[in-house]
DNA sequence: CGCTTGTATTCCTCTGAAGGAATATATAGG
DNA sequence: CCTATATATTCCTTCAGAGGAATACAAGCG
């Protein structure tokens, strides 16, 4: 289940995007080399990292003694979708202004619809 | 100037986000008509709205004593943007299995990996 | 002018959450 | 086993920021 507002909340958070960033570069990477990368100390990145795969923003993959950690899609593309829902705010053209002109049938591009098939 | 930090920041708050969605329903509101359609004070509209306006989110309109508030795309956009820098992690078919099968049976497109070609 | 309405701001309190240190847990290796 | 390494967890402290009440500011109205 993926939760917007858990998802949301976690990355209202400067030093977790800086971990999604992180595993962003390298496709996968241990605790211990976020640690060395970030500049956090080892249990805030262990902690940051809870918060942020109970988001579903990464996934663990045990190796052993070491956790690879790396990004989750879901949770992403969940946060992604979300502000596409406010696509038509910033793809708006003006619509009153199309009523008062009084133009036309020819208008193909009206952002009545969330998303455009061809995106 | 639209900052990343800032907006995210200010999205990881709920009721701003409930805020953001109210304005995203009414086309523009005045702090009143938010009042009492999020149940929240005067006082925290107030300044959820300012937060949300330093960070591009949200515009205003002043008339007379009322400001109407409205949605800002830039910051939106720029959210929506951070977000989709990470779509190759949702869109990331396996590569490497690609190249196990040796069978692709249709090649549509194929998003750019970061990764050395004789994995 | 007061008076009222709409909004912003200030002051205060208090909770939640981030950070640090120490410790617990697990696993690999001698 | 004992030790070292990798990570998680607990406990504590601290602080930013959210919320509430009161107030300030601005603009319309009688």
């Amino acid at each position: 289940m993926v939760e917007t507002d858990l998802i949301l909340d976690a990355v209202g958070e400067p030093n977790r995007r800086l971990l999604l960033e992180l595993l962003h570069q390298h496709r996968e990477s241990t605790v211990s080399e976020l640690v060395d990368a970030s500049g956090l100390n080892q249990p805030q990145v262990s902690k940051h990292l809870k918060v942020l795969a109970s988001a579903s923003l990464v996934s663990v993959r045990a190796d052993g003694r070491k956790r690879h950690y790396q990004l989750d899609g879901r949770g992403l593309r969940a946060a992604h979708d979300w502000f596409a829902s406010f696509e038509d705010v910033w793809q708006a053209r003006f619509d009153a202004l199309d009523e008062l002109v009084s133009t036309p049938p020819e208008s193909e591009d009206h952002p009545k619809h969330p998303r455009s098939p061809d995106d």
